[in-house]
DNA sequence: TGCAACCGAATGAACGTTCGATTGATGAAT
DNA sequence: ATTCATCAATCGAACGTTCATTCGGTTGCA
């Protein structure tokens, strides 16, 4: 890969679009090099000049969602934020990236549980997006005494699995997002990891 | 397919117990027939005479899966359980089904998150593994009371999201199954969900 | 002049699927 | 008891398609 992707050509912004939208709905079988040149107005050889192989391409297309991602669910918190409406801020920003990019969702989701991920864990290390920074924000909680004395990683799974899940329902149309099913969603996460013995 | 699928042909057994090993290992794409036919020690021919297609036998597969996972959720639950007893008994099963099938787990992870999912989502129903009878018993739960009085997906969510979650990143190696982490985790999922109006 | 950006036809490998052939079990007809 | 017809089960070589990738070429800026 190349360094000039980072001030981010136009023709390479057209094939990542491009190629999350045909991942989305034809999935990761179902989007040749191909197509994506098609889709994208880039000739295949152009592809190719930018990106080695099909598998680099996925790969730096996942890094840029991630930094995305990363930027996003931060965003927005006011110094004058206690901790409870932090830990609600995010969550309702993770969910919200994920509704208004479901491209980037379903890339993710197909991402996460291809071999991709395997292969490349070495160099992911922060497996599901933005998840250090959540890992950091969540050991801030326990180290506030603040949610429960446990490992963070059982956090971390609570906090991120419910918000996939929730993703996932609302987009299988199990669920509707409304303001009341985000907040009594998070009502259900906060009293489950908030520590007992202390606050509310 | 074929009515004779249900008692169980060997060379049935075979092939799926290679389609799964092979998805497992090299994904849904990197598992071509030609391979599971090599792994399963089945001629190609022989599959096609069962399966009309590729994606006919990844769908008899899906149905054989979501059936295994049915029955080993809800088993061995006592007659005096309470609900709570019953509550952190499926869940805990429902997370060791997972860890004690790897392959399972693979592929349902893969075949939701890919469109195989959306195409026969009419023919599927119940999304992730016997999430209707899991539906069912949490929406007893609300009925007496027991739980949150929500929408019952929101609970469903949180249960089954977590619960995938932890497999998740037990099987990437950021949390032990231990006894001690299932229990804290099971205590998140309760203080989460239950009624704070009420009981404990 | 040199070099990065760009192009798309051509290539060879890999894939899903087909099909004609073989086997063996079942049972009706002789 | 023997023959024969039928048909499901089995096999794998062969087919046509589609894919990722290559490469020789053009363009235009520095």
């Amino acid at each position: 890969m190349n360094v000039r992707l980072m001030n981010f050509n136009e023709k390479i912004a057209a094939v990542f679009a491009a190629t999350l939208k045909l991942i989305h709905t034809n999935g990761f079988h179902g989007t040749p090099m191909s197509k994506i040149a098609q889709e994208s107005d880039v000739a295949i050889g152009t592809i190719y000049h930018y990106f080695p192989s099909k598998d680099d391409l996925i790969f730096a297309l996942f890094k840029h969602c991630r930094s995305l991602l990363n930027d996003y669910i931060f965003d927005g918190i006011k110094e004058d934020f206690d901790y409870k409406a932090s830990f609600f801020h995010v969550w309702r920003n993770f969910v919200k990236f994920y509704l208004e990019n479901e491209t980037v969702f379903s890339f993710f989701d197909q991402f996460f549980s291809s071999p991709y991920h395997e292969k490349n864990k070495a160099e992911i290390q922060e497996p599901i997006g933005g998840q250090n920074k959540v890992l950091d924000f969540l050991q801030e909680g326990i180290d506030q005494k603040i949610l429960k004395q446990v490992d963070v990683h059982l956090l971390v799974a609570s906090y991120i699995g419910v918000a996939l899940a929730t993703v996932h329902s609302i987009k299988f149309k199990d669920l509707k997002f409304t303001e009341k099913n985000m907040e009594e969603l998070m009502e259900i996460i906060w009293d489950g990891a908030v520590n007992r013995n202390k606050n509310n």
